[in-house]
DNA sequence: AACAGCCATATTTGGCTCAA
DNA sequence: TTGAGCCAAATATGGCTGTT
């Protein structure tokens, strides 16, 4: 994996393949060899080459034999139990992939949210009537936050105190003309404290349109695609 | 192995240990099916947890005893042949590292030889009295590339032509200083047909100190370590 | 503790070149 | 064609932090 981002598929070209295969082959070996020695635990790898007339393994045949054998031993339903299979695999790989959708949604959303006070500043204008009720929820969580981050930035400015007036000053201005503007979308939008119920009545009159794009099977799990079926000790980001 | 590299030995902190082996462990399930995937070949891993209570598998069981079958149905002789087991794994570290000593070697004895011209410039002193008859063999064909590579830096210059003389004067200057020298020094050294002979008769008189630092096991593989003793068809630097 | 995530650094490894 | 070796981009993963 260099120059080109690898794509996870069968390598047509011989040579290539052939490289890559021993390349890997052996960063593999070395791999299993290192989380051997540094957890102090048994491992084994079997590797066959393309025209499966060779067999590599790791570390020595005798040791390959006592592992399995451990292995075979185990109760089926043992085994089973702690099995990560390649359906399981599957799974998980599935369920990052639709995490990062998520995140990449909420992603967008922040930005659209952005776009929105952005165009405020220019236009004067507060397109909240495209938004539905959960959507002037968020929007209004998120001024919130933004709020906050130049409340911050302020105090940290005011600390700073009166020497470099110059400069404090224009960035000063800049975002005492956001903060203003988060205050007035703030009141617009929220005001109350039970959030539910205040969204409801606030929002009422400019629920019209939904924002399709940003809803599209937001925080919902296909169903034909059940999450995790095993209980596995170690699922964990990082298995792909 | 990151923020600090990774001293390859048991990890005695429990909690870190385990740490490490989980996200390993992950690493290398990713790595197992990645190679699959990308050279199309038969592969499985079987790892314990420190506890040896549990043991993950990929990809499915029975797939690993598909490709373990396989593994077990190669004659013995034949598996023997092409394993990697432990053993050779430490030899093809040991004759790593004493390639790259080689290296080494071969390296300090080239600075020795031009910090040797370097002083015969200033002093207009040859210390080949403190040279052994390999010592100045070798130096001599140092001499011999390093005359060639003048060569052929004075025919480009020659082929630049008059434009630029400024810098190609000065340049050719030093150059031609070092060819000078080259020169007489190879005539001292070498000069004759046979070097192995002549070597021996024009060092004869120089022959006292041997330089030792440069001679210790230099060419030498040490017989209690048969290199390589059976025949891998994939040894290769990678190889840890 | 176990676990998710981040981040900076350590390692791995495509792609290329030179040499055998 | 195979193999070694370099290099920079792509990954892997210690060490930390915050959460549950």
């Amino acid at each position: 994996m260099a120059r080109k981002k690898v794509k996870l598929a069968y390598i047509t070209c011989h040579s290539k393949r052939r490289e890559t295969f021993k390349k890997r082959k052996n960063g593999l070996i070395k791999k299993v060899s290192e989380i051997s020695t540094l957890c102090g635990i048994e491992a084994c790898a079997i590797i066959y080459d393309k025209n499966n007339t060779q067999v590599e393994v790791w570390p020595s045949e005798s040791e390959i034999k006592s592992v399995l054998s451990r292995f075979m031993s185990f109760p089926e339903m043992e085994r089973s139990k702690k099995m990560l299979d390649q359906e399981g695999f599957l799974r998980q790989t599935i369920a990052k992939v639709y995490e990062q959708l998520k995140k990449q949604i909420e992603e967008t959303r922040k930005k659209e949210m952005t776009n929105l006070i952005g165009q405020y500043i220019h236009t004067g204008e507060f397109n909240g009537y495209l938004m539905s009720k959960n959507d002037l929820n968020d929007f209004s969580s998120f001024i919130d936050e933004s709020l906050k981050t130049i409340e911050q930035k302020m105090s940290q400015m005011a600390i700073i105190g009166e020497e470099d007036i110059g400069n404090g000053v224009q960035s000063m201005n800049a975002i005492e003309g956001q903060e203003n503007i988060g205050h007035a979308l703030l009141r617009l939008v929220s005001g109350g404290e039970d959030q539910q119920e205040n969204m409801g009545h606030v929002a009422q009159g400019l629920e019209t349109n939904i924002c399709e794009d940003l809803q599209i099977n937001y925080g919902q799990w296909p169903m034909d695609f059940p999450m995790l079926p095993f209980s596995y000790d170690s699922v964990d980001p990082n298995g792909f």
